[in-house]
DNA sequence: ACAGCCATGTAACTCGTTACATGATTAC
DNA sequence: GTAATCATGTAACGAGTTACATGGCTGT
C-alpha cells in the first residue's frame, strides 16, 4: 500500500512535468539542475529515478514505452499536485549559509581568513548569477502573463534578486571588518 | 576509532561553545535556537545530545561532572575548529525555498493561490525579522570590534539584511502578479 | 581509440527527524 | 495539584548522498 503523502521533492519533480513535454530520468535531472537547483535542491541522478519509480507506483506519471524511457505525469498527479499546493502550507524556507555559519565563529581566526572566506563567497555568488542570468534569457519571448513560462521567469528574477543582496550584503560586512586592526582577534 | 571528519553540524555547535561559558544540552539547544536557527539549522534537542555524545568521544568536548552535566571545549576542540575553518572551504549557501517552489509551478492553481501564499510568506519573514531583531537588541553593548560578541552581531546583521530583501522580493512579485487578470491561468 | 555524454539503476551509508520514555524542579 | 520548563536520552525511520556497476551512442 503505498504511502499517503510525499516529500516536497518528489513534488517539485512531479512540477517539473507540469510544462507540457515528456522527459527521460537524465532530461529531468537536467530541468532540476536548471530551476530548482537555485531555490530548492538538486537532487542526485540516482535520486531523481527513485523518485521517478515512486511516482510511477503512484500512478502520478507514466512511464511511456521506448527507447528512452520517457514519463509524462497523469491527470491524477495534476489533482495531487494541485491539492498539495492548495491545502499544505509552504512554510518558511531553510537556509544551509556556511559563510554566515563560520562569520559566526570569526573570533577563532584571523581577521584574514574571514576577509578572504567572504572575498571568496562574493566571487561566487557572481559566479552563480551569470549562471542563473543564462537560465533567465532563455526564457525571454515566453513569460508574458499566462505563458508557458510566466512563472519559472518570475522565480528566476526572484533568484537574481536574491543573489543581488547577497553580494551587497557581502560588501558590506567586508566593509565593516575593514575597520579593524588586520591580525586582530585571535 | 572515531571517524575523521564531523557534519558541519557537529562543528557549528562546538562553535557555540566557544564563547567562553559551558553549556548543558539543553543550553546548548537554545543558543542554536537563538542563532543557528536563522541561517543554519536548529537541530533537534535528541542530535544535540548525540553530537556531544560524539564530540566527547572525540575529546573535543569535555562533560563536566556535576548535576546537570556541563559541556566545554577542550583545547583540542578550538585546534580542530580553527583548522576547519582554515583548510576546508565554506561551500555556497543550500536554500530550501518552499515559495519560490510553489511559485514555479503556480500555473497549476488560480493566481489567487499564488497571491495569497505570498502574502502569507510576506507575513511570516516580518515575524522572523521581529524574533531576530530581538536576539540582535540582546547583544548590544558587547558588539564593537573586538567585543566577544562582535561575530555573532555581524551575523545577525546579516540575517536582517536578508529578510529585508525577502520582504522586497516578495512585494516586487505580488506587484507583477496583479498584472494579471484574477482567476487566470488555470 | 578514446572522451564525453546519454541512460539507468543498486547498495551502503549518514544526517537528521519524530515518537517515545523518564523524571526532577519551578511557578502559579 | 498541575502545568511548564529543565534535563537526558533511545529507537525507528526517511530523505538524500556517494560509490559502484553497466552499457550504448556520438564526435574527433
Amino acid at each position: 500500500m503505498p504511502r499517503q503523502d510525499l516529500p516536497v521533492t518528489s513534488y517539485a519533480l512531479l512540477g517539473l512535468l507540469t510544462f507540457g513535454d515528456e522527459l527521460t530520468g537524465y532530461e529531468l535531472k537536467q530541468r532540476a539542475d536548471n530551476t530548482l537547483r537555485f531555490y530548492w535542491s538538486a537532487p542526485a541522478m540516482s535520486q531523481v529515478y527513485s523518485e521517478l519509480t515512486r511516482l510511477t507506483g503512484h500512478r502520478l506519471v507514466k512511464a511511456l514505452r521506448g527507447e528512452p524511457t520517457r514519463y509524462r505525469i497523469t491527470a491524477a498527479g495534476r489533482r495531487r499536485l494541485e491539492r498539495w499546493m492548495r491545502e499544505t502550507p509552504a512554510g518558511f524556507p531553510v537556509l544551509k549559509h556556511p559563510v554566515a555559519l563560520r562569520l559566526l565563529m570569526g573570533h577563532v581566526v584571523d581577521t584574514a581568513e574571514t576577509v578572504a572566506m567572504l572575498e571568496e563567497y562574493a566571487t561566487e555568488v557572481r559566479a552563480q548569477r551569470t549562471e542563473l542570468q543564462a537560465v533567465r534569457d532563455s526564457l525571454a519571448g515566453r513569460d508574458a502573463p499566462g505563458e508557458a513560462f510566466r512563472n519559472p521567469a518570475l522565480v528566476a528574477d526572484w533568484g537574481l534578486a536574491y543573489y543581488d543582496s547577497e553580494a551587497e550584503i557581502t560588501a558590506r560586512t567586508l566593509e565593516r571588518l575593514a575597520t579593524e586592526q588586520p591580525g586582530e582577534e585571535r
